[in-house]
DNA sequence: TTTCGACTATAAAACGGATTTGGTCGAGGA
DNA sequence: TCCTCGACCAAATCCGTTTTATAGTCGAAA
């Protein structure tokens, strides 16, 4: 990428994590950037480009740190532990990536679909193949993985919530605590 | 509640759940209700009065099947089961107390607080006395037990997600497969 | 190849008058 | 005293129109 893309990607970058990228306009974007706003057409498409490339380096970023946090860590258990903990804390300095994955107002936007489609099969097969290598090392029951999968991501959704509606809570405590449980369960052990 | 009270409740019952509460006006209720729109006002202080009692016996309606599933169900993990299961079921039809509930533009309107709060505590209770139950019967391992119900809060806050986006799910088979993990573990018993 | 000013078409905002709506009041009926 | 309602009000909402803002184009020029 050219130093010029990079100057309005940096500049869209702020200026649609401050005011959304509705209230963003392309004249804010290309002064920031300190070029004429049709210069910024030379460089991209449209609006929606310039705001699906910033998104794509986010999810970039996003996964990149997700995987470095599995690779840090050991047991099966706690890789998942990592995982879930890191996407939590993250997810909210991702803002714009963050608010691309959850704001409906951007749904009619073509490339957000795949985005989430996208993610989604990430967290799949990074989980997936978790409790795979869990099983494997006789740690995990021999279980529908799909479906344990699924509970996870479920109990992910529940753990975002708070994110979701700006309501502040100790999002790493309360996912190691959600993991610790889905491990253990709560039942006495025969 | 006398008789004309309860004209007014279900004239607005009916045309909010079709026309929410906005877009309901009180000509409609009183003309529903079969009487003039000032005679309204003798029984109910304003609009949101209306609004607020609807809630209010949805809820109770809401407490009461909950309570009858738990009463149904013997052990704890099948109390707590039937409960999360009976929880997602009604959810949905009981429209106008979920949208209450969940519906942020009544945010602002003071009794909705309430209502969330009340149905919080009441959630909570049941919970804590159920695993408070199940540990007595040394069915749960001695715990947290507020940590534990927190757990299952966000689980549910979890399953409940696809409801909130409308998006079709099993919640029945869902809500059954999370609790058994919670209670089970998908870790190898030592 | 890159930059930009001038331009266009369309979407959004601003406006203002007409209408609707939540809520009050006092007269009158049971 | 309890209940009902028509007339009324102020504030909110609606709706058609005009104005403005904004995404995107184009051709000239560096």
């Amino acid at each position: 990428m050219n130093e010029k893309k990079e100057r309005i990607i940096s500049a869209a970058k702020e200026l649609i994590a401050q005011y959304g990228f509705k209230k963003t306009t392309m004249d804010e974007i290309a002064a920031k950037a300190r070029m004429g706003k049709s210069t910024t057409y030379y460089y991209f498409k449209n609006k929606e480009d310039i705001f699906a490339e910033i998104v794509r380096i986010d999810s970039d970023l996003f996964r990149q740190k997700l995987i470095d946090a599995i690779q840090a860590a050991y047991s099966p258990q706690d890789k998942i532990m990592q995982y879930v903990r890191t996407r939590m804390l993250h997810l909210k300095e991702l803002s714009n990536y963050y608010k691309t994955l959850t704001n409906e107002y951007l749904d009619h936007y073509f490339f957000i679909e795949q985005v989430r489609e996208d993610f989604y099969s990430f967290e799949n097969k990074i989980l997936s193949d978790l409790i795979k290598e869990g099983i494997q090392q006789n740690i995990f029951t021999p279980c529908d993985i799909d479906v344990v999968v699924h509970m996870i991501a479920i109990a992910i959704k529940g753990l975002e919530y708070p994110l979701f509606i700006q309501k502040e809570q100790d999002l790493e405590k309360d996912s190691k605590q959600m993991m610790e449980i889905i491990f253990k369960g709560i039942e006495v052990k025969a």
